[in-house]
DNA sequence: CTTTGGATCTTCT
DNA sequence: GAAGATCCAAAGA
């Protein structure tokens, strides 16, 4: 299995986002492992973006994001979901991080159906808070570490055709940067 | 098919 | 007190 490596993510949170594109998300449940392929991230960076979380400055949740690259951002949000970002960013930038939005389900699909309580394929890992369901994802991986076998890895994946760059999808701040990517499956 | 409201945590005003 | 990197079910057209 071919772990990404920590310089994997040493570098603009934005490039980062686009390399994350067809790569493969491990996560495992005692001896049972999920896996799928990432289809669609987002970028949110520091200073130069309103529509961070990091953009004010650092609290509790957020402090992560100014923490060690390749770690796990899980942030409770609109008071019922999770959504699951991984730390990446240059030296330079003092905070960053890339939002998984989309995933295409490979192994594990009874129990992302179980998860989620929905067997519609459609709709099982197609938004950021539906993945992080389907996965098993909470606070409890806040801050570790993707870069290592744990309970979640981003390991190499497919090679993407066509990358697709958009607004990104929620926000009001900063909407016409193209920092969301995705690719089609 | 489109619109609306509820769930109810964290942060900012 | 209000808004937010969301999703779903229910109601309306």
């Amino acid at each position: 299995m071919n772990i990404l490596p920590r310089e994997f993510y040493s570098k603009d949170t934005v490039t980062v986002a686009r390399n994350l594109l067809g790569k493969k998300i491990v996560r495992k449940i005692g001896r049972i492992e999920i896996s799928g392929i990432i289809t669609e991230t987002e970028a949110y960076r520091h200073k130069d973006d309103p529509a961070s979380h990091a953009f004010s400055k650092m609290t509790d949740r957020n402090k992560i994001m100014f923490g060690e690259i390749g770690s796990a951002y899980v942030y409770f949000t609109y008071g019922m979901y999770f959504c699951f970002n991984i730390v990446a960013k240059t030296p330079k930038i003092a905070a960053g991080a890339v939002l998984i939005r989309a995933i295409e389900p490979l192994k594990g699909i009874e129990i992302m159906q179980k998860n989620r309580g929905s067997v519609n394929l459609k709709n099982l890992t197609n938004g950021p808070a539906k993945l992080a369901q389907a996965l098993d994802i909470t606070k409890e991986h806040y801050g570790i570490d993707l870069t290592k076998k744990s309970e979640i890895y981003i390991a190499q994946g497919i090679k993407p055709k066509e990358i697709i760059a958009s607004p990104r999808i929620g926000i009001s701040k900063a909407a016409d940067k193209l920092w969301n990517f995705k690719i089609k499956v």
